[in-house]
RNA sequence: GCGUCUGUAGCUCAAUUGGACAGAGCGUCAGCCUCCGGAGCUGAAGGUUGUGGGUUCGAUCCCCGCCAGACGCACCA
């Protein structure tokens, strides 16, 4: 063990790879033995710096009583470097306690670490496809796109930083039979001053009366799929109309992800894999995947899988038994995936096998990650389990289907279309900043207007991402602008604030004590409140490995939201400006420095900015 | 009917994925500004982790059965 260190790996990696040799060593018979040492965060500052409880699973294979496992593992030399000693206790655990000068120093490293961030490069080149946000054309981008759209961004910085090369991919909805609505509704009452003025909710307005009208005419729905039909045998006109229609979109959708900070590194909607479609179902018919049934072209799931044929079928019996006709007539659509309509034209699953087998033969990637709501989990299992057995991705391509929980409204129930659906994404922002421009003019009453406003857009923008992220992506929340916007306790701001207080200690420092070199000093680590937040700081690298590792961008924001936490206990009670002593003075400096440096740090991989005074 | 997800403090959520005494925020109550930024800090109250079994040295976590809610189930994505 390395103690100032090149960060090729995390400290808790390094423990468990010791504590390993060492259980390896003390029991080399036992194959058990071989895979222990698993090494976490000691649970109380008691129990050392880092825990490892594998000795009391070891007790039934080794056929001893724990604690003397743990014994033999612990008294094994040499002590590296790093450790001021590895002690037994409890039943069977053991603690290890890093020496104050390898904490701080490895605290310091992590924090240092510029070009890496701190994190192990495990990615080491592979590619990683990350689809998010994908918003339709003529749709306004709502409350119910942010999270995909923020969580994905947060996973593409996580795996960028990781060493893994990224594709973000913002898969919009730009094609299907929509469209045909839309153009029919166009054709018959588009107000072009709307459309001039602002495009996007002038095509939603169309698209509805439209489709209304479709629901009670017959001859209007004909219409309606006869320009769809135009369009996608290529007429000039419709084309035009559309690519139009893509063009405005687009331009609002940008407007949104500038001022989010997103960005992708490729936009291909659903069109792009259009002249790929009939391919993809050739192949899947010849493969003896697909056949006819009702005239479409279907996939039938249960063909795959004799387990799943089994389960199907006991469900019909099920449902007849009781003479539920309509039950057991449901059963098929569970396992039926189309991928041509009766109409001769192809939907969402014949696009997403196009772009599978894109995303592989184009990438070659090590995962493909791809981020929507929950209501699509049963889609993207059978669309990957279908790829899988149709050779369309490979065995060592992994798939991630990144689900999160709905949007409703504050009584838990979806957002009804008739009364206004749900917020647009334009409005949230808007009043996310008015509510921190409020706060930042009643805080910093000189501020010029124009920092003021823009310092407000980042305080509230961060409000509202942090607020999409701070809880496992699969929880379904309920809408409440309270709780987006809230700028006190467990949010964004306070995580800022946590930052632009360190920054404005550490510039008030500078000039303080002109001569003193904190840089140079190693954090302070002889209060628990200050080695509270060097381990903090040192588990940084895994929790962002954490993050890829489970797709969860949660896992960073409550990392964050500890070390702020732990931060603010520190500054509360010990002093560093007002610190007599010179080197201890340096020394919380020094730290404090390597605090902002992390928050910073986490705060830009979730996408939320970080400024210096708020 | 079948399937997926969820059930943890009054409310909103954590719990390093099987580890030591289940922790935060909001709200409530009591404190902290002659003190580096109070968007803050300290403390109190608040829990049979929906429920009943099982596995285990150890279960919020894994398995089985119930209960409740959300979502999905043939040409929207």
């Amino acid at each position: 063990m390395n103690d100032n260190t090149t960060m090729q790996s995390t400290l808790s990696a390094e423990l468990a790879a010791l504590l390993r040799e060492r259980f390896a060593a003390a029991f080399p018979d036992c194959p058990e033995a071989a895979s222990a040492g698993r090494v976490v965060p000691s649970a109380r500052p008691g129990f050392g710096d880092y825990q490892c409880s594998d000795a009391m699973q070891l007790s039934r294979a080794l056929r001893l009583p724990p604690r003397a496992i743990a014994e033999k593992v612990a008294s094994a030399l040499p002590l590296p470097d790093a450790l001021e000693k590895i002690e037994v206790a409890g039943p069977g655990y053991l603690n290890l306690t890093l020496r104050p000068a390898a904490l701080a120093a490895r605290a310091a490293a992590v924090a240092d670490d510029e070009e890496r961030g701190g994190v192990p490069q495990s990615g080491d080149g592979r590619t990683v496809v990350v689809d998010y946000s994908s918003p339709n054309v003529a749709k306004s981008m709502h409350i119910g796109h942010i999270r995909s759209t923020v969580i994905g961004a947060a996973l593409a910085n996580v795996f960028r930083a990781l060493g893994y090369r990224v594709i973000a991919d913002n898969h919009i909805g730009d094609w299907g039979t929509q469209f045909g609505i839309i153009i029919k509704g166009y054709r018959e009452f588009a107000d072009m001053e709307a459309l001039a003025r602002d495009p996007v909710p002038e095509l939603e307005r169309i698209y509805k009366e439209s489709n209304a009208r479709a629901r009670e005419d017959a001859a209007w729905m004909e219409a309606c799929r006869l320009e769809t039909v135009k369009l996608q045998q290529g007429d000039p006109e419709n084309r035009a109309l559309w690519q139009d229609f893509i063009r405005m979109s687009r331009h609002t959708f940008d407007e949104i992800y500038d001022r989010l900070g997103i960005v992708f590194d490729t936009t291909r909607g659903e069109s792009w894999y259009q002249p790929q479609l009939a391919g993809v179902v050739d192949r899947l018919v010849a493969a003896g995947f697909a056949h006819e049934s009702r005239g479409a072209v279907v996939v039938d799931v249960r063909d795959l899988d004799p387990a799943l044929a089994e389960q199907s079928r006991k469900a019909v019996e099920a449902a007849r038994a009781k003479g539920d006709e309509e039950s057991a007539a449901r059963e098929d659509g569970k396992w039926i995936c189309i991928v041509r309509k009766e109409d001769g034209g192809y939907n969402y699953n014949t696009t997403d096998f196009a772009t599978m087998e894109t995303r592989v033969r184009e990438y070659g990637p090590a995962k493909i990650v791809i981020v929507t709501d929950d209501r699509q989990i049963p889609h993207f299992q059978q669309l990957f389990l279908v790829s899988r057995r149709l050779g369309i991705v490979n065995p060592e391509t992994e798939l991630v289907h990144v689900a999160f929980g709905t949007i409703t409204d504050e009584n838990g129930h979806p957002f009804s279309t008739r009364k206004g659906g749900m917020p647009k994404l334009k409005e949230l922002l808007d009043e996310a900043a008015s509510r921190a421009l409020a706060i930042v003019r009643e805080k910093n009453p000189d501020l010029p207007q124009a920092e003021a406003a823009a310092l407000a857009e980042r305080i509230g923008i961060g409000a509202v991402k942090y607020s999409d992220m701070a809880m496992d992506p699969i929880t379904t929340i309920r809408f409440s602008w309270d709780a987006v916007l809230a700028l006190q306790g467990n949010s964004g701001p306070y995580l800022q604030y946590a930052h632009a207080r360190i920054r404005s200690l550490l510039a008030k420092y500078a000039a303080t004590f002109p001569g003193e070199a904190a840089v140079d000093a190693a954090p302070s680590v002889s209060d628990p409140l200050e080695r509270a937040l060097a381990r903090r700081i040192v588990a940084y690298p895994d929790a962002v490995a954490a993050v890829a590792a489970k797709c969860k961008p949660s896992i960073l924001a409550e990392y964050l939201y500890g070390l702020a936490q732990d931060y603010s206990a520190f500054y509360q009670k010990l002093p560093v400006l007002k610190c007599e002593d010179a080197a201890t003075r340096a020394g919380r400096a020094r730290l404090c420095a390597c605090v902002a440096a992390v928050l910073r740090r986490g705060l830009g991989l979730l996408g939320i900015a970080a400024p210096d005074r708020m």
